[in-house]
DNA sequence: CGCATTTGACCCGCGC
DNA sequence: GCGCGGGTCAAATGCG
């Protein structure tokens, strides 16, 4: 990759840090101002060390704000074409020694963060570690338990409460406090005051909260289908009001809450009420994925049901509407519809997370709309207009610009992934011939698998997805070929958004409880500045 | 006969 | 309060 060749705005995690992250290279030498020409970006945090400890001499000093700390937010100009030689050789040889020293200093501070860095992202990795260990135990605990000894309808409710709180004692306040941070942004509308706040309230993430729910069920899709898949069918299939139970608690868990209130009234109910009344201020997030098709719908992998049509106005096509039964009570629901333009397309909206492990065949796609759905709740702040092309999302879900967009404009949040773009024929584009869509990319291989869909075009579309790295200057987040690739999904998508940071020493405060929150804004900077470094 | 689909009715939120 | 539109329910129907 040649640094210094025009490059998209949007990407500069490549060499700039790189050169800090391995220590080798010094700041100095990084050729932030070789993109000088280039429209009004957000810079990367090791320009912006080099602009506040170098560029900024003399004649700079009037022109940026200076800040010696690492709150790093100073303005990168076209006017900074200055070497360092050049402002030495000028008038003031103190403040070029000043600004040395300084400079030192910070490389010292970026070292020992990057170590930190790497600290806190082992941490994270044994954390969740435990969390799916100690998910599963519990799982294998609740069979053996159940099998021992039938229970009646009360006590199933029971103990789906008890597992549940166990389960998501964590998730779930994160998720409540979650929607009220979310409340807060809407109405301010400011990523940053819901960072603070995030941070204040020692949130998680969105994105470690969905990882962990999305590893769960990963987890138990790819270590033992059969073993665990009736455990959890014998804990939801007590009978119908169970079901409701658990379907409700469910929904409104994984937030995609139902308009409808619970039918029958138990303890129970009261509690999912309460809670439906807290979760009903997180908007459902969609995953709207657009692919060309003859068929009436697309083959993902899983079952569906269908339960009604409508025809939607502004489209002559109707609408059907699918949720998923491959588990009693999963509250994974799909709406099918023709594009209105071409009706050629086909436009699949996923909403909610199953309930249930996945088979192989529908983890691919699982996985992307979870992902991308995790992205759009993690705070990816929309642009005015409503419509955006998220630079994260381009990171996680490696694609072209304009592939993913997010729409804060329609009622719900919604991902649109957009499988129709005409294919790419230069192979040789792919990295190392991996498509680096989520979950090693069981998606494509399952598109190309699927009747229903133009296989072969899906196919090509999806080379699509995989060989921007290269052509951007873009270093990728790492997706290891592995089921729980989520893991590294969301990771990646931390790592790579300094917006998240904030949200991450929230995630880690809240983990260990090493971390004071009132001290999570500043952690949040530094840290934010040494996951760039080492991305 | 059992299951899936169809389709009209109903519910609910939202805008006026 | 009313109408509209989206989403869901559930009885009717179709199919293997």
């Amino acid at each position: 990759m040649d640094p210094s060749s025009d490059r998209p705005q949007n990407h500069y995690c490549g060499d700039e840090y790189r050169s800090i992250s391995n220590g080798k290279r010094v700041i100095t030498e990084m050729d932030f101002f070789a993109d000088g020409n280039r429209p009004k970006q957000r810079p990367a945090p090791a320009a912006i060390v080099k602009n506040e400890a170098i560029g900024d001499g003399v004649e700079q000093q009037n022109e940026d704000d200076v800040n010696t700390g690492l709150n790093l937010l100073t303005r990168n100009t076209g006017t900074d074409h200055k070497s360092i030689v050049e402002d030495g050789t000028s008038q003031n040889k103190e403040v070029y020694n000043q600004r040395k020293k300084e400079l030192e200093l910070l490389r010292a501070e970026i070292n020992h963060m990057n170590a930190e860095n790497q600290r806190l992202k082992v941490i994270i990795n044994q954390v969740n570690n435990n969390y799916y260990t100690l998910q599963m135990h519990v799982v294998a605990l609740k069979h053996q338990i159940q099998k021992a000894t039938p229970v009646k309808k009360e006590e199933v409710i029971n103990r789906r409460l008890e597992e549940k709180q166990l389960e998501g004692s964590i998730i779930t306040r994160q998720f409540l406090d979650l929607g009220k941070a979310e409340m807060a942004e809407i109405g301010e509308g400011r990523s940053q005051s819901m960072s603070e706040e995030r941070s204040g309230d020692c949130l998680i993430s969105p994105n470690i909260v969905e990882s962990m729910e999305y590893n769960k069920s990963q987890m138990i899709g790819s270590s033992s289908i059969t073993e665990v898949a009736p455990v959890l069918d014998h804990l939801k299939r007590s009978d119908d009001g169970g079901i409701r139970a658990y379907k409700t608690s469910e929904e409104a868990f994984h937030g995609s809450v139902p308009n409808k209130v619970p039918k029958f009234n138990t303890s129970r109910d009261v509690e999912d009420e309460q809670q439906a009344g807290t979760m009903s201020m997180i908007r459902k997030t969609r995953v709207a994925v657009r692919a060309r098709s003859e068929a009436s719908m697309i083959s993902d992998g899983c079952q569906w049901r269908k339960y009604g049509q409508k025809l939607a106005k502004g489209n002559p096509c109707p609408r059907a509407y699918y949720r998923c039964t491959m588990s009693s009570g999963c509250p994974v629901r799909k709406q099918v519809q023709r594009c209105a333009e071409d009706h050629a397309v086909l436009i699949t909206t996923y909403e909610g997370h199953h309930n249930h492990p996945l088979p192989p065949a529908a983890t691919g796609m699982a996985s992307t709309t979870s992902a991308a759905a995790s992205m759009l709740l993690s705070g990816s702040m929309p642009s005015p207009d409503g419509l955006m092309t998220t630079n994260l999302l381009a990171k996680t879900l490696p694609c072209p610009p304009g592939f993913a967009t997010l729409s804060a404009s329609a009622p719900f949040p919604t991902v649109t992934l957009d499988f129709t773009y005409p294919p790419i024929s230069n192979s040789s584009q792919r990295i190392q011939g991996h498509f680096l869509l989520p979950s090693d990319l069981n998606f494509p291989h399952n598109f190309a698998s699927v009747p229903n869909v133009s296989s072969r075009a899906l196919c090509n579309q999806y080379k699509v997805s995989g060989l921007l790295s290269p052509h951007q200057g873009m270093e990728l987040p790492q997706i290891p070929p592995s089921a729980d690739s989520s893991v590294s999904v969301a990771a990646a998508a931390i790592t790579a958004d300094p917006d998240f940071t904030a949200a991450l020493v929230a995630a880690i405060s809240s983990i260990i409880g090493n971390v004071q929150a009132s001290s999570s804004a500043n952690n949040g900077s530094t840290i934010r500045n040494s996951i760039d470094n080492s991305t």
